[in-house]
DNA sequence: CCCGCCCGTTACCAAAACGTTACAATTCCA
DNA sequence: TGGAATTGTAACGTTTTGGTAACGGGCGGG
């Protein structure tokens, strides 16, 4: 064990709290201010995995996530990125620069240290009990924010796969639409309940034939059917 | 349910804020003025959450925070931990010390709200133990908001769900009109009783045979048979 | 600096769900 | 047994809810 995080930060704050929560977990940190510091210690210590903030001074997380994700010594680093708003988060992550999971601030030290482990225990396990959530033709993988239908890839916009994924992950569980703001818009965001329904109509659009699966449960909110498996 | 949260704070203000916002969500309050006799009611009462101030008289909180996470009667108890945003570095220490979330001044109260309860939640069993509910052949699960009868599924509007929830809930004790009505449409609603039959009897339609199982008890209510199976 | 994409809002519509009324059936008691 | 109270049943107009389309703003990429 005792797996090393870098974690990239210009808030002294920021890096204090993440470095404690982490270091309360096992992990031998290691930190850098900037993105070009963060890019030559990652470099030069490898380590198990990189948190990274979106807003860096020099250069910015994302570039320095693209460039992280584009090195062959690198690549295979999960990378987490921190980010202040969920609405940022939506464009950055994953998406098209490969980062491997977010958090929010503020977000809960127990939080960020589970994803932590998650990330690090998927690198290491090799192949791992990879992420992937299935319904029907439906497969939809964490990791690499990737959706098909029966094999065939659709492309999601972030908030449209962070529903489709929160949905999948409750599969079955009728989730309302206060909750689904709550857990894909983030905390305290004043967005009306119907634009979750909008949300739900791009994504059965883009889902074709596949949306059946996304039932609507009239007078309560939306779920994933339940895949014959009686319990 | 009924959950007790404890507050601690010095500030008048915020106790009243956090405790109208709390309340309105209907948690129990418990306040608290100072360190000391935070730790004396945590211990006393053993709140199922607590907010902290990071700045408190006589002990800070960073230091009850250390106490509570230090101590096995209390360990447990998730503390959500507020801060000025301008001192960071305390809830830097704070989260060191084992806080479980927090909270920066100035918050929404809605926020607030949110994540007590979802630390709350997570304290409770962690994520939800399945509560399903039985009569007979007939089951019903509240999370999936489904309802079979001999393992197939049947489909019901929101108030017939809620209705029969609730009568299900409350097994073998007969159900009023009245408290019918409170309980499944509100308090304050200008419905007349006799629209509980109506729904009640939508209820057995499609239920079936295993409507047997909701008794009419004539001139008090409606009941759900407390054992059935015999004769 | 402009363009295009994504997102949140608004407006409108159809269907589902709801609550009321009227009436028939059942039960209880005199 | 008959009548009153109570509940079951049926039909109907209204309200609510979610699907759909279209608009405008904001942000990032070019």
């Amino acid at each position: 064990m005792n797996h090393s995080v870098l974690i990239a930060d210009d808030e002294e704050d920021v890096l204090k709290l993440v470095g404690s929560s982490l270091k309360g977990a096992g992990f031998k940190i290691v930190e850098a201010q900037g993105g070009a510091e963060a890019l030559e210690k990652a470099l030069e210590q490898r380590p198990s995995l990189i948190v990274l903030d979106v807003m860096l001074p020099g250069m910015s997380g994302l570039e320095l996530c693209r460039m992280l994700k584009g090195d062959n010594r690198t690549r295979h680093i999960p990378i987490i990125m921190l980010t202040a708003k969920a609405q940022e988060i939506d464009r950055v992550v994953g998406l098209e620069l490969g980062a491997d999971d977010y958090v929010t601030k503020p977000f809960s030290p127990r939080e960020l240290v589970l994803r932590v482990k998650n990330q690090i225990r998927r690198s290491q396990g090799g192949d791992e009990p990879d992420d992937t959530l299935r319904a029907g033709d439906l497969i939809l993988d964490r990791l690499r924010h990737s959706v098909t239908v029966k094999g065939k890839p659709v492309l999601l916009t972030a908030t449209e796969f962070k529903l489709l994924s929160l949905l999948m992950e409750r599969s079955g569980r009728v989730q309302t639409r206060e909750t689904l703001l709550n857990e894909v818009w983030g905390y305290d965001v004043a967005i009306q309940s119907r634009t979750v329904d909008i949300h739900v109509r791009r994504l059965r659009e883009k889902l074709g034939r596949a949306s059946d699966c996304i039932e609507t449960v009239r007078g309560f909110g939306y779920r994933i059917a339940e895949v014959q498996q009686a319990r």
